[in-house]
DNA sequence: TTGAAAGCGTTACCAT
DNA sequence: ATGGTAACGCTTTCAA
């Protein structure tokens, strides 16, 4: 037995009136006498009458869905963004469909596919660390899809861009280490294509260049997968440990960065921040609570998934063409904690 | 302009063919010749037909989406959980639909409301904080809803359950404080009424009495909301450390209770494990990167998640009326660290 | 084996 | 202001 609403045919029935009329008395037009549509809307009312969304849709060719493409769901930064497209879908009436990439390009197109064959209203991407060509989104959007980047965006083609200000963020973190005193900062980091990694390490280079440090290349270690394979940050931080001239701090770039690399230097028995700074971009909830409390660059992964949302939504409905896109940026927040105080355990 | 895909009559009217024709050869329907079926397969594929899964869903009164129901997203045990749905879903192909509780009773309703109107095939639930009656589940239910229940279930009306080992988790955990030598071990937890709760104050006072310790009912602080008023917890830690006895040893019942009271105690300036034992439930990623690394309990979550759709696509897909129910229960983990070994920091 | 047609619940156009 | 009807894309029963 499945559950059966009362349907437009049974109002229309039971007072008498054709499918139309009601329809349009629901609807609140204006053509209809005002006691029809009292009757009807009263009848509505008690007897729980919903539309039935799959035949509005299928009438409308319009699903009131919004499709949403990101690396993984448990991410605390993801997991947050997430949290913040609901919340808007929610009062607007949408609903939201969530698929993982795994930072997988194939899995990324099968993932566009399956939206598209759901026939989504809107789409919001946050690209995976394989992808360096937008072509199947671009595609999409050619075809009438309304596209809005958020975090890992691309500038293939001209849409809504929702992204922190990463470049701002790394600037800051790498200003922070410099004031803390340390000289040779590493950064661990995403693939080189990435717009967030060319973003951070520009903030990087920046704060650097203005501090009249030298920017030594081999100090940038950038992992294949994002930090998806765990291997991939150990062998980073082995090669900036076993050159001849290691660094006395380390910017990881993401999350998953920040995690590894904290818990190798730990398993290296290094000390923190004596034997090396470190500090990350990071959303996860309680890194004070780590030993030591953790340095964090945090993105305002709420706000950033309810803006993303807004203008996905504010795209989708428009009536004409929208051909004005905006970039917003959301600044980053620096979270100075022991791991980059040098004062705790160094004498200097 | 909209996405729009080829459709049956184009196959039809390309083919000159009927749409039933069309229809069933697509479907495998043996009553179709050979070589037409080939035909219209070869047709459909060529210009990669897409069946439009709105309509099928209105003429089949089903709609190949699963409804979600917890309490919020970044908790890191929900993103697992859901990250593990999802995994299924997405191979049998279902689209997941999340929705979030937030702790209320009321939003919980709305939450249903707006699943049931979506016209889900299937739910997936863990109750809210403030949830103790499920009539409003059982409804649906009893209009031939399959549900499912994840994590705090109720046993309101026969279903599957999905849930972790609650007591054996809270005994292995109690347990463990006992052999470090704990004597006066609290439990922060959740709402009475919530099946986890009473599992896991089962499991500690089995251990307690087995240890031939005594129970004291002031020792175990509820908290009404879960955890979601950072206040509440704080009241429950000061009550217990204000009481003329206070603990050596804190369990807290969730990933939410644990984190604020380990953040609590610090701010508060109590020596771990040594001034007070400290350990709990909790699926947070890198427990062992905290100060002190963190004793915790983990569910498997993506497991549960995953065995939670698969039983509920199961129900979904089933011809005949299912009156046999499972109740899986799931293994927790205990991983003893710092924070609960007083060798490091106590002689004893 | 294939075709015609009705129907899922809605909306919108064309009548009245 | 209201009614009749076709159409959205698909499935399925009934006929041929």
């Amino acid at each position: 037995m499945k559950i059966q609403n009362i349907t437009i045919k049974d109002i229309a029935k039971a007072l008498d009136l054709s499918y139309s009329t009601v329809s349009r008395a629901l609807k609140g037009s204006y053509k209809i006498s005002e006691p029809v549509r009292n009757k009807v809307i009263a009848y509505a009312n008690e007897h729980n009458y919903r539309p039935n969304l799959l035949a509005q849709s299928l009438k409308n060719k319009n699903s009131r869905c919004i499709g949403v493409v990101l690396c993984n769901i448990p991410n605390s930064f993801f997991a947050e963004v997430i949290s913040g497209i609901e919340s808007v879908a929610y009062t607007k009436n949408y609903l939201v469909i969530i698929t993982q990439s795994h930072e997988s390009y194939e899995r990324e197109i099968q993932a566009l596919e399956n939206l598209t064959w759901r026939s989504i209203d809107g789409l919001l991407i946050s690209l995976s660390t394989e992808t360096s060509d937008c072509s199947h989104i671009a595609a999409l959007h050619a075809k009438g899809l309304p596209v809005v980047f958020f975090d890992r965006v691309s500038e293939d083609f001209k849409t809504h861009l929702v992204k922190a200000d990463n470049e701002g963020g790394a600037y800051d973190l790498t200003n922070h280490l410099l004031h803390q005193g340390y000289r040779r900062i590493a950064q661990i980091t995403s693939p080189a294509h990435l717009s967030i990694t060319q973003e951070r390490i520009a903030g990087y280079k920046k704060a650097l260049s203005e501090a009249g440090q030298p920017i030594d290349e081999s100090l940038i270690k950038y992992c294949e997968h994002g930090g998806m394979l765990f291997e991939e940050i150990e062998t980073a931080v082995s090669e900036l440990f076993d050159s001849g001239n290691p660094p006395d701090a380390i910017f990881a770039a993401s999350d998953r960065l920040t995690l590894g690399t904290l818990s190798i230097l730990k398993k290296m028995g290094k000390s923190i921040p004596g034997d090396i700074g470190m500090a990350g971009f990071s959303n996860f909830s309680e890194p004070e609570l780590f030993e030591p409390a953790l340095t964090t660059i945090k993105q305002p992964a709420f706000e950033m998934g309810k803006t993303a949302a807004e203008l996905l939504i504010q795209l989708i409905e428009s009536k004409r063409p929208v051909t004005e896109f905006e970039k917003k940026v959301f600044p980053t927040e620096l979270k100075a904690r022991a791991s980059t105080n040098r004062k705790i355990s160094v004498a200097y």
